[in-house]
DNA sequence: TTGACTTATAACTAATAGTTATGATATAGT
DNA sequence: ACTATATCATAACTATTAGTTATAAGTCAA
């Protein structure tokens, strides 16, 4: 429980933005413009200046900003408090994660996790990682997830798990058979890839570079918007590929998909947990991240 | 502006009922209900045992209501503070008041009040002196007025204005022309007096007993339940009776009702305001108190 | 057990908050 | 200087939340 207004007005200040916040926040951007009017009516003074699109607090802004926060504060230290005497764990924990972590180890772990807090609830918001740091910056999620590496942040980094891609393959694929397989062989292969832009594209291009081959060796021959319609298109043999181990599980287990690693150097990178410096934490949150750090996520890729 | 949701919840707490604190803040006792149930699901903890008829806090509860109560001091310090910036004073001040000085006195104050800060609203209730102790007290109005004495309360009292007690009669009777009355006269003319119960009542009988006349002894013809009604009486010459100067104040410009003075020993009381000694006081109602304290209330029953 | 008192529940209404669609305004690029 | 674009404001409508009246269901005391 918390103040609305005051909420979307700490998110505006912080963002000095309207329709950033409004993002952050899950609404509209003139629900965020109603809201910062009523305030202004409400103190009988304007909180920001909008003069064009660099918008700033003003003094009265500033003053309303340092005491929001602190309410803020408050309200969350009371639920926090009453969580404790009640010893049940209730509320609600905001998850941005991006899209491997997000879509093929999030899901299974918010299950478990709310097996043991049945009253939490838990929203999981899947985006790519820029916006999962900005969400948490300006407090729209509670804890982010990200793959790769995040730097120059004011946020605390934790490795959760490491995730290696690999290449994938139809089990009938010669290579169905060979545990590994050699980065130059895969000029020979019909290669699907995801689109230009891709996050994923990225870092599979600077680690085929890093190896000495160039992308525009690779025959590629189809591209792709998702991991999903990529195991879909490698399933049916019309290439190979390079998703994250987690992301092929599923497949794995059902055969439907093999895998091999590269000869040369095994192409791996973590997931990170990213929070805020902050220490106030509610109840909900501190379970959540107790729960995950013996979260046995070994366990999980094996089964 | 404050959290509705805690407001009514604190009130609760201090009330102790569910009907009192609903009838304190002006809302029917379904709502606060619904209010507290709110509470309730949002920490998921019970706030008050309601076994029967006494209602205590809950350890949950009791926690709740410290922060509740800070919260609200932080909403009240913004407001207050982004007032000093603003310059401007807004806001709402509810004002309670027993039955004289909030028909006859208030409004005018409270115009004159309005002139010089014309964007700060008031409100006012009028009712018995044991209701305006206790609203006051569980913070449902900002000051009270009351005549008469109070005691024994927590609360801080001030002097406002004093009230005479004086006869009035009609222009026609004999009386009109004489400046003063014997106390002893009062058995021979027909008395309109307020109904049993009424605190005026007790007060006249109080003190015409002190000066040895027993109310038994007094000719009453007319029991009123207002002092409207009672004016109206008089005016019609249906017989005399004690009422507030202040609240003849009106037909003795119009010349429609004569007074008199009592000849032993003059009847007057003092109108007090009350307010509680916490310092945290919104700017408004800050205002209200400095315009009070220099305000010419001599002038307004000359005029 | 009844009667007076207090809180809870249900059905309805009023008020508040949010949405979509669109307009206005300021900065940036040509 | 003139579009183009980005950003906030406004309007009309819808959904959600809060409050009301009427009534039921408990408690306690006689």
């Amino acid at each position: 429980m918390q103040d609305h207004k005051l909420k979307v007005f700490c998110t505006v200040a912080e963002t000095k933005s309207f329709s950033k916040a409004s993002e952050i926040i899950r609404l509209t951007q003139p629900a965020v413009s109603l809201q910062i009017q009523a305030l202004e009516e409400i103190y009988g003074a304007k909180l920001f200046n909008r003069s064009g699109c660099i918008i700033t607090l003003t003094p009265a802004g500033e003053l309303l900003y340092k005491y929001a926060k602190d309410i803020n504060t408050l309200y969350t230290d009371a639920e926090k408090e009453i969580g404790k005497i009640t010893g049940l764990v209730k509320g609600i924990v905001t998850i941005g994660a991006s899209s491997t972590i997000g879509n093929y180890i999030m899901p299974t772990v918010i299950s478990d996790f709310r097996k043991k807090f049945p009253k939490v609830n838990v929203h999981l918001l899947i985006s790519n990682t820029k916006n999962i740091v900005e969400y948490l910056n300006a407090a729209g999620i509670d804890v982010g997830f990200v793959e790769g590496d995040v730097t120059k942040q004011k946020l605390l980094i934790e490795k959760v798990v490491s995730d290696e891609m690999v290449l994938i393959m139809s089990p009938l694929h010669t290579w169905a058979k060979r545990p590994y397989v050699s980065i130059s062989e895969l000029t020979r292969e019909p290669f699907i890839i995801r689109e230009e832009g891709s996050g994923t594209r990225q870092i599979i291009e600077k680690y085929l570079t890093k190896h000495g081959l160039h992308p525009q060796n690779i025959k590629s021959t189809l591209t792709f918007g998702s991991t999903e319609s990529i195991k879909s298109a490698v399933e049916n043999g019309l290439g190979v590929s390079i998703i994250s181990r987690w992301a092929a599980k599923k497949e794995l287990r059902y055969g439907t998909l093999k895998t091999a690693t590269f000869k040369e150097d095994r192409f791996v990178r973590d997931f990170s947990l990213l929070r805020r410096k902050t220490k106030s934490f509610s109840h909900s949150l501190d379970s959540f991240l107790v729960y995950l750090k013996s979260y046995p996520f070994d366990k999980l890729l094996s089964s």
